[in-house]
DNA sequence: CAAGAAGTTGCGGGTTTACGCAAGACGGCG
DNA sequence: CGCCGTCTTGCGTAAACCCGCAACTTCTTG
């Protein structure tokens, strides 16, 4: 077996690296990238089964890698290796996973037991392992129960990259009025107009703009969801 | 001596520790902190004169700890130690140094030989120690030239915070009108007219919105500057 | 199939934004 | 002092935004 680490931080690629060789004695040969877009002509190259993965890397994110990596070769088992449970890293990456994939989300505070665990669970028997509070945010975000429903964060997003409502109107194929309508569903899941109750005269928000700073604060949004974004509007425009 | 060291990755913590011990023989003791809260503890009961601090952490950001450190004592000794350059952690940094404090800014992309320099220079020669990137953002960033005025950054603050012009207008004692203008000074400097140039019917923006997305994308604004600003904003809804 | 829930669209109007134009205010500088 | 650049403010307008009301289209469900 050969394993290959994507990761730019020095310090937790020999980390991982160790890791992987204690975990895994059937693997003879770890290589290492130290960044998305590396990652991916390694993983090219090799023909990556078995990879670790950062998601948050400056050059290339570790959604992007890895879309293009499953892409590829979608029975690819991928560990998605990260700092942070961001509702948006959460959803980013199940928008991509493929059918039947194994894979998984760990979070680097777990244990080296709990990281052991996983290597072995995901690329020995092929089986998903989804940290304990990345699987709550996951729940809630993609049922329905208190989460978003996906026209309610594409809205979101369409307003955060800073479209007028009749660009997103066009963009979504919908009425201005509709457009209109899921932006008051969004001010009310978001619970915007909580200040501006009771004639409080200030405290009164834009609420365009307040969604898009709350759903940062909750971390619905996060700086790669909005890179992604940007670049998915720049191809719509383009192609236009 | 005796240093403290405030970092919440393990893997980062321990490394400083070597480093720490490995460029200052003077020092005797190196106590760690966890997170930034942690920190300001410690460094209270230890009456630390010492301080590597990392800006990222999660419960309290190394900026704020920073800031009630040195409102207690001014004369702490403070390297910050962080892995990214936004401008917007550069612009933090400086706004809450005091007169004539020894401190630096290293990247955690240095070297050890770096890292080592600067623990020395900061700690033992009371100097300042900036790394070469956030040097350029510095300047950039308070010099006028192509940087923003404090003017121009605190407007895109609010609209970031989602105010109303009116609101904003009392916020910062203005007339709406002024409000207005130094907004229109926003959008110019941020260039969010680009794409709407020559009729393009699409691709035309929310200026508002787009701003406060082409600042983050630019890393002007991140996500802990806005943590910082909400509270503010919250302290003067309070107080009104 | 009828009842109902959820989502889409048009209409109309009140509010907020964006911004040109122009009159002052303030601070250098020759 | 007078000239000039920068900043502030008011007025007025066109566009964009927020949203209540109401008619329709789907889809589900008993």
């Amino acid at each position: 077996m050969k394993v290959l680490i994507v990761e730019d931080d020095p310090l937790h690629r020999t980390y991982l690296h160790e890791a992987v060789v204690a975990a895994l004695p059937e693997c003879e040969t770890v290589i290492e990238a130290e960044n998305g877009l590396a990652g991916e002509k390694l993983a090219r190259d090799h023909k990556s089964a078995h990879i670790v993965m950062d998601l948050q890397m400056a050059t290339r994110n570790g959604i992007e890698a890895a879309r293009t990596i499953w892409k590829e070769r979608p029975e690819t088992h991928i560990l998605f290796w990260s700092n942070y449970s961001d509702e948006a890293y959460v959803r980013g990456v199940s928008r991509i996973v493929p059918d039947g994939a194994a894979y998984g989300y760990v979070l680097k505070s777990a244990s080296d037991e709990r990281l052991r665990l996983a290597l072995r669970s995901i690329f020995i028997e092929s089986q998903c392992v989804i940290d304990r509070e990345v699987r709550g945010l996951q729940q809630k975000s993609l049922g329905q129960t208190n989460g978003f429903t996906d026209s309610e964060y594409e809205i979101l997003i369409d307003i955060a990259l800073g479209l007028t409502d009749r660009t997103i109107a066009k963009r979504r194929s919908l009425s201005l009025r509709s457009v209109q309508n899921r932006l008051q569903n969004l001010y009310d899941k978001l619970d915007v107009y909580q200040m501006s109750n009771e004639e409080n005269e200030d405290g009164r928000f834009n609420l365009r703009a307040r969604s898009v700073t709350v759903a940062f604060l909750r971390k619905l949004l996060n700086y790669s969801a909005l890179e992604r974004a940007e670049a998915e509007l720049k191809e719509w425009l383009d192609a236009k």
